[in-house]
DNA sequence: AATGAATGAGCCTTCATTCAT
DNA sequence: AATGAATGAAGGCTCATTCAT
């Protein structure tokens, strides 16, 4: 039973990986259970054997997929020296050959369309914010026990400067011919020199 | 004919306005022709004699309202004052109490969501980017002819101000009761500070 | 009135005529009343003023298609010299220019199919179908004064004549690559002769 | 697998015998999804699980038509004794009892009156014209090494007997009251005659 | 006489979900 | 665990017909 219950999870991980990637590809609106059925190389009653509901696997999909960013972005962060190379660490979001860049964005935006009609994506949307904002919180508040970025509220910046990244990279993603990964760069550190001085 | 053509046109109007305020209430992976039509005071094939398909009627809509928030972004910029008055007059977008930022935020998310996967609307999306860096762009060669914005490279900076202004309020749409107006207002000022500053 | 009257008459040959073209180019399963009333010059509105309904339409087309047929046949069968010309008149149906050939045989295999599952359509083919058995019935026994066609019953060989042409005709029309007018004429006339020989 | 894939040719069959009937009954141009459906005791999605589309079904249904027709007749044929008893095999065709009678004919005038229209029903028409012009011409063939019908060009006469056979059978079919089964033998035969006499 | 706006019924098709095997 | 047959609801679109002007 416990094996069972073991396969049965790996099972599970390896759908939503299939379904994130079919999802990003088709988007929520045009996708069928039958097109992720099939990318997981199931049936669509193989597949609801697992997800019974469209709505259940779509919200999987998206809560993983924003866990394994925040956790490389916690990673990133963690590698970077000083406070503001700590803050720059989300720049490798901006990474057009990135798989998960290439996937996250596509889930992101269709995210956001949900949240706006549907207060379950809205709740996570807002968790997940407050999740970056908590650890760029948590950056400038070491910043400033170090003597660095005086006169700042560190909520208030780190509500900022996670915004003013996702700004940017909305329109690094939509725009590409007109918004080079250099732009992106320099806007964004731009912008944050704004945000944290005095 | 040419009342009669007049008619018309009033009548698409009226039929735009309905499905805007149709289309962001439910969003456009939900909304039904139907629903559409109710709202029009239409039948269903009433709707068709004026927008045979969905997808027209949808860009439509897009079109329609996009081109209605940047004229009324143009009427704030040129009453405003100095140049960076006019950098700033984008603020009124940040208003909960504003019907078409109610509606336009609806609209612009879900505009968002199709482009990941339709290239007309990734082109809709992008020709009005462009048009807002316009002015952005005007406004800072404006001012740089008066020795303002020294070192500054208008289109560069105009690309950010844009992206920028969109972060921060996409953060204040989804999740209002941490990020207040007067967040949005002071990130937006403190954003724009950094980049307008060489 | 009287004069109204005649105008209304002469709108309503109008209708029927484009009626009938159009009928013959898309079929009675496709065309619709607004392709017809497009045909016309007319709009749905003013179509309907004339033929209010569209099976009325329809069977007043086939109506008066099938009369002048009937009508342009027995011109050549009375221009024709001798009975057994007379009954090789009407090969004159194996002309694949004649814009009457070209409408005909569209419209004929239209009424057929409809008269499979419409009394009112197969009262019309059988009343056609006994029009032109009629007058080769009449060729027939003229000849038969004369000493011509012995042995013969003028109504059965009139019906087998009139029964060969048609799937003579048929086969020419579905199949023009692999039958040739030249071999339509030919199994026409050798048909005939068996019919027609003691 | 095997034995599903037997299970789903089965089902196939079953489909296409109840689609058969209903649009002999119905007429390709009326008939609709639902009623086939209802005829093999499905749903409506349960039917497209076989065939997705209507234009689908139906070319199924009259190319399987055909075929049954056509291997009938080769059956009367090869059951015939000599050559000219083969010719008159296809005699069976007017059997106004016979199932496949009653719902043949229907279907032939049906995938006429498409393929008016539509050239893959052109085809299919041409195609199964060729069939029966192909066995026909065999007979004529093998009459002539055993020295019978001397002078005939064994396609030319092939064509004409099929053209005849339908030609009487349209009337036939049509006007039962005025042509009897008498008649469309008796005509039959002695059109043969004409044709397959030098 | 003529227009064309509007209706509303109907049809094909898609698809999430269920269930017997 | 997995399949895929089957359901049934729902949506987009078409179109004959009606009617106010």
């Amino acid at each position: 039973m416990a094996t069972l219950s073991k396969i049965d999870e790996i099972r599970r991980k390896q759908i939503l990986q299939a379904a994130m990637l079919t999802l990003a590809k088709t988007g929520s609106a045009n996708v069928t259970m039958e097109d992720i059925a099939a990318a997981c190389g199931l049936s669509k009653g193989g597949l609801a054997h697992y997800y019974p509901s469209k709505s259940e696997l779509f919200m999987a999909v998206f809560v993983s997929f924003f866990d394994r960013i925040f956790e490389r972005s916690c990673t990133h962060l963690n590698e970077a020296g000083n406070p503001m190379e700590k803050l720059l660490s989300f720049e490798w979001l901006f990474d057009r050959e990135d798989p998960d860049c290439q996937v996250g964005y596509p889930l992101l935006f269709d995210c956001m369309a949900l949240a706006v009609h549907d207060e379950a994506y809205r709740n996570l949307l807002a968790a997940w914010f407050s999740k970056w904002v908590g650890i760029l919180q948590a950056v400038i508040e070491d910043g400033q026990t170090r003597g660095l970025f005086s006169g700042i509220v560190p909520e208030f910046a780190g509500r900022a400067i996670s915004a003013v990244y996702q700004g940017i990279a909305t329109r690094w993603y939509f725009a590409p011919e007109v918004h080079s990964t250099q732009w992106a760069i320099d806007a964004y550190r731009k912008a944050i020199r704004g945000i944290m001085t005095g």
